[in-house]
DNA sequence: TATGCTATCGTTATCGATAACAATTTATCA
DNA sequence: TGATAAATTGTTATCGATAACGATAGCATA
């Protein structure tokens, strides 16, 4: 019933024209005179004729973008994502997308292989810095690799990245959380492998030193990002280090089980304990009570990531295009009830 | 320094034979010499060769699957797309993301041409039915328009569809509030030009009316599915309807801030106040108190999606392929503290 | 009237791979 | 041992579009 699918031969045909003609009218040439273009059009539009993005690609540079992450589940990975979907459409971009099955880099080259093939103009690697996954990406890299921006890891660990100062903002909460007079500040730690995680306890114990303070091993737990995990180092510390007032905990989710854990001993928060998470998420505002936080721009950072590939693309820049390219994003702290004494701070700052 | 980039006659003449014999050996066919086989396997890696996916495309259909989807930022937008992901991985389809500005379908034509000039095998409808989207989307089908599955919407409303049911769990929940000797449960909705908040909204009323019931209008708010809403909705539920009892709310985020509202007013969860939320988030188990919920089976329904046009493809299958399809799944109850009254629901149980 | 320019459109080669078919070599069997 | 089948490899055409170049017509200029 319906025929084929038509080629741009079948409408240069059914035009009378050759398929050069229809071919300058798609790319919008200006060698063609209005009265043809407009038949041109016509026909396409009659016909449903779309060209061949096969074909096309054979002739002329794509714009398509690979997208390799792993962690869609997690708020801030996808946050990341959506940024990038939406820079992209912006600038004209076809994303491509790769999920790993998990952080670890197990065999990366047959996916960038993958994406090689396609002829991307840039790759974007959104999976976190984990283990040595940046290194053995970066040891897969086929010859004539398109160039590939890192997201949310060591600036030291790849030509070019962007990536959030997770030392900064876990300084910044840590002193807030001392200038509230808390004195003994634990803290639970995201996955120590995790080179944002391993930033955040850096930022903690470093502002606690700071500070004149010790950091014993007994007041760091490590968990896992999860809810569930938040909850099971949280038990640990009670009894590990019962002289804590305060906990910093490296993100929102695990902070969420640390205040139920609280709530479920009768330990009031913020007086008897204070509590404070790091993500900013939006629900962290409904917390009981409201979490003190240190709010990421996630979608700032997928957006620049699509952003610095067009920038590489230009021809001019790629000249200076030398060596690494480092971008850092500061977060922003973000003071809420969990952490705001009514008397005690008063007391401890007199 | 380095050649522009190996294409399949360079190797060809690298290894003394026809471009054939490497075409035959890069599709693994059987007829070609092992000895010669390993040497043009050889000389693939040494050169680091890649064929060209445009240049294979023109020849033989490809595998790639469009994704089309909106509100990344939802949790359940975001692991429904993990659940597409793995489940094309396995199936070695290539992904191409498009996520929408918004939930409106404005304009949607360009979005799926721009696909089909990719010759898609299929295309996954993620966005969730708002308004007369789906609809839309459907009245912008161009001719040759491979297969569309859409997720999350009116099973009615669309060709192909894969849901969950909404109204059913819905229903459940508002039975088990009923059990619990809950007198006046209010709802809290999603955005009513959703599809799937009119659903569990519609669960609901008929929930109460099946038990005899009535169904006042002061007893419904609706919300936007953000936390912030939900608190807002609470607020004006504790005026409008002051004999509440109990909330159903349409997801777990607004619920946490029934839950916090509750909090601040300084009503007991679940003596005075019964919550129950909706999608079974991960957090909810550690909400103050936990939550009861709906669960959600997300990521089940984006691979059910993948294998749907999987199955479409199989020539077979084609025949068959009569007018409708439509799956439906059955989410889960989880109970938990928040509506667990101790004394309350055995007096009125009694 | 002859020449040159511009606007418009067509021809041919080509991108990189594969299908279809032809050709060659090798193995097998009566 | 010659014939026939099987295994292996090469040739040519082709997918759908575009680049490069060529050709034609119309018009202005000298």
């Amino acid at each position: 019933m319906q025929q084929p699918k038509a080629t741009i031969k079948d409408v240069a045909r059914a035009c009378g024209v050759s398929t050069q003609t229809i071919s300058r009218v798609l790319n919008d040439r200006v060698d063609v005179s209005s009265a043809t273009r407009e038949k041109v059009l016509a026909v396409i539009d009659q016909m449903g004729y779309l060209p061949s993005a096969y074909a096309r690609g054979m002739r002329q540079q794509s714009s398509t973008l690979g997208v390799i992450l792993a962690g869609l589940q997690h708020k801030g990975i996808s946050t990341t994502l959506k940024g990038i979907t939406l820079e992209a459409q912006n600038h004209g971009f076809d994303l491509i997308l790769k999920e790993l099955p998990s952080f670890e880099a197990t065999n990366m080259k047959p996916l960038i292989q993958s994406l090689m093939t396609q002829q991307v103009t840039g790759i974007i690697y959104a999976a976190p810095e984990v283990g040595d996954n940046w290194a053995q990406v970066q040891e897969s890299i086929p010859p004539h690799c398109p160039p590939i921006v890192y997201l949310k890891g060591n600036p030291a660990s790849a030509p070019l990245t962007i990536s959030i100062d997770n030392y900064q903002g876990a300084y910044l909460v840590t002193n807030h959380l001392l200038e509230q007079g808390y004195q003994n500040i634990a803290h639970i730690s995201g996955p120590l492998d995790w080179f944002e995680a391993r930033e955040r306890k850096r930022g903690w114990s470093q502002a606690l030193l700071d500070a004149g303070r010790t950091v014993s091993d007994n007041r760091l737990q490590e968990g896992s990002w999860d809810t569930a995990s938040g909850y099971d180092a949280f038990k640990i510390l009670l009894k590990a280090f019962p002289e804590m007032d305060a906990v910093f905990v490296a993100n929102d989710q695990m902070a969420l089980a640390v205040l139920s854990g609280a709530w479920q001993h009768g330990l009031n928060v913020p007086e008897q304990l204070g509590v404070a998470g790091f993500d900013g998420i939006s629900e962290s505002a409904y917390f009981i009570p409201s979490l003190t936080t240190v709010k990421q721009d996630f979608r700032g950072l997928g957006a620049l990531a699509v952003h610095k590939i067009k920038q590489l693309q230009e021809p001019e820049m790629s000249s200076s295009k030398v060596g690494s390219d480092t971008t850092i994003l500061t977060p922003e702290l973000i003071t809420r009830s969990s952490t705001q004494r009514s008397h005690n701070c008063r007391d401890n700052l007199e």
